[in-house]
RNA sequence: GCCCCCAUCGUCUAGUGGACUAGGACGCAGCCCUUUCAAGGCUAAAACCGGAGUUCGAAUCUCCGUGGGGGCACCA
């Protein structure tokens, strides 16, 4: 058993200030993992304290692209817990307090250095390409000086008092170690003049007051990783497991997705944002294998997993430490795959509303009929209604050309269409096994290949060159739809040779 | 500019000093199967960033380059 012996407490913290993306959802993934296979829990909090950036629904966009995915969470803003609450805006006080202990201890300071001066500080450090760093004027303020200005209703931040001399070392899972000299931190904003905690700070407090025991998060935060240590053990408090992920290349692997280029993939049916990948055909158990194997294996073969494959197997000491590009190809294979590994009834209801959505009247009955014939020819559930639509609509418009295989004239392919029409009429049935041989015989018949006439047929009935296997298709559509199609494919053949004279 | 991280086929990766003629997957190409399209099966092409060192032996360890990525906010 490799499984964790002791439970994790594991968290997903998003700010809600857009929508739910792979990245997130991939750490989100880890995190609900590792916390299920530990017998631990997997915590929603949400990191609301930057007041201005946030964005009207981001929070329940989150909320249904986490379910989507099968990552139910056991703490979180909706469902509480005991460590409530779970947004950061409503611990505001808590913060407080503790940047409190921390000025007492002497690990942070009051700091009333204007934004104007700062920004001035910094432009000279950059012009004597020093790397821009507070300069220490309210550091050694006395706690009674800064008491005395705050009084008087001076603006003020809490700053970070990071120690000027010696280096830090802080441990990653997938890293080793990693030692930086102090002098290279900053004496980091804690909390802003505005009274809000910054993210540094509130979630070092929520991770240790919550019980974290494992921090899985991007690789932005590895140049801040070391503060983060300081910070815990000002507190004196223990650190949990760090692991920091890879980030994601866009698929040329040079460089991250911006913005702009995340809006054009949805131009190619693709997208990093979980809520498109639903809309366009994508089955949350494909997106959660995909993303499960960017930047974490399990041997080197196995590829294909359930969530409870994965719950069962991941292991955090086989992650990836280096980045890795989104590759599209694979996920509308890992797609295909679960598509196929779908009971038929399960593949029907799901396909339900993408039939809809397309304008169809759809019969579910039928659809269940159907599910298996288009099963292994579809990679994404929205391909539906485009490779099988003809079920659903009353009339099919074939078009002349279609109906004349090459090589053929209309006349010939009328002749076809005819002689096929009389032999499906003397038939009790068009499925299978009550037309397949007779018509097999007529193409013998008429001295041509099975293509040809199964082509013609093809097209009449089902208004397209490609399309499910044939007669299974038309057992499904019946025998009367099937006749009467071809009736009027005959009528378009016919005045297709007259006009060819 | 400064700090940090990373480095195996085009892409995702296996590989923790000898079992490497470097394995798998996606994609790509070819073949087979076949009423179309798929699915499936088989085959091919395709990689250890460079240089020094350690060692009997290095994809694997060390150092230096180079390349790529991330960060340097009163954002997260």
């Amino acid at each position: 058993m490799k499984n964790q012996t002791t439970p994790a407490r594991v968290r997903f913290a998003p700010s809600p200030t857009g929508h739910l993306h792979l990245g997130g959802a991939r750490t989100a993934l880890y995190d609900y993992l590792l916390a299920k296979q530990s017998g631990g829990q997997f915590i929603l909090r949400i990191e609301d304290t930057d007041r201005r950036r946030l964005v009207a629904g981001a929070e329940e966009e989150l909320m249904s692209g986490l379910r989507w995915m099968g990552l139910i969470w056991d703490e979180g803003p909706d469902v509480g817990g005991a460590c409530a609450p779970y947004r950061q805006s409503e611990r505001q006080d808590i913060y407080l307090a503790h940047a409190r202990t921390l000025i007492e201890g002497g690990h942070a300071f009051y700091c009333f250095c204007t934004p104007e001066r700062l920004a001035e500080v910094r432009q000279q450090q950059q012009k004597r390409k020093q790397p821009p760093h507070y300069d220490g004027t309210c550091r050694n303020l006395s706690l009674e000086e800064a008491q005395k200005r705050i009084d008087c209703g001076e603006r003020h931040v809490i700053r970070f008092k990071t120690p000027q001399e010696g280096s830090t070392s802080v441990v990653d899972l997938l890293r080793g170690e990693i030692t930086v000299a102090n002098a290279t931190i900053d004496d980091y904003i804690l909390v802003k003049s505005d009274g809000w905690a910054l993210y540094h700070l509130a979630a070092t407090v929520d991770d240790h007051l919550m019980g974290i025991t494992h921090i899985i998060r991007g690789s932005e935060w590895l140049p801040t990783f070391p503060l983060h240590g300081l910070i815990h053990r000002a507190f004196g408090w223990e650190e949990p497991v760090w692991v920091h992920l890879s980030v994601f290349l866009k698929p040329s692997g040079k460089g991250k997705m911006s913005k702009r280029e995340a809006a054009d993939l949805n131009q190619d049916g693709y997208s990093i944002f979980i809520k498109d990948l639903q809309r366009l055909g994508y089955l949350p158990e494909a997106v959660v294998n995909w993303v499960a194997l960017m930047g974490w294996s399990y041997d080197d073969h196995t590829e294909f997993f359930t969530l409870a494959d994965l719950i069962e197997k991941f292991d955090l000491k086989r992650l990836n430490p280096s980045p890795a590009a989104i590759n599209f190809s694979k996920l509308d294979h890992f797609n295909g795959l679960h598509i196929r590994s779908l009971a038929p009834d399960d593949l029907a209801k799901r396909l339900q509303s993408y039939f809809e959505e397309s304008g169809l009247r759809v019969d579910p009955a039928r659809l269940e009929k159907i599910a298996p014939i288009i099963q292994e020819r579809i990679a994404t559930l929205d391909e539906a209604p485009e490779i099988a639509g003809f079920f659903f609509r009353d009339t099919v418009e074939p078009a002349g050309d279609d109906l004349v295989p090459k090589g053929m004239s209309s006349a010939e392919a009328l002749d076809v269409a005819r002689r096929s029409y009389q032999v499906l009429q003397g038939l009790p049935a068009v499925g299978v096994e009550a037309a397949e041989a007779p018509m097999r015989q007529l193409v013998e018949e008429l001295g041509l290949k099975a293509g040809q006439v199964f082509g013609i047929l093809r097209v009449a009935v089902t208004g397209q060159r490609v399309s499910p296997p044939l007669f299974e298709s038309m057992a499904i559509m019946g025998r009367e739809t099937v006749l009467q199609r071809l009736r009027n494919a005959i009528q378009i053949l016919e005045s297709m040779a007259s006009k060819q004279g």
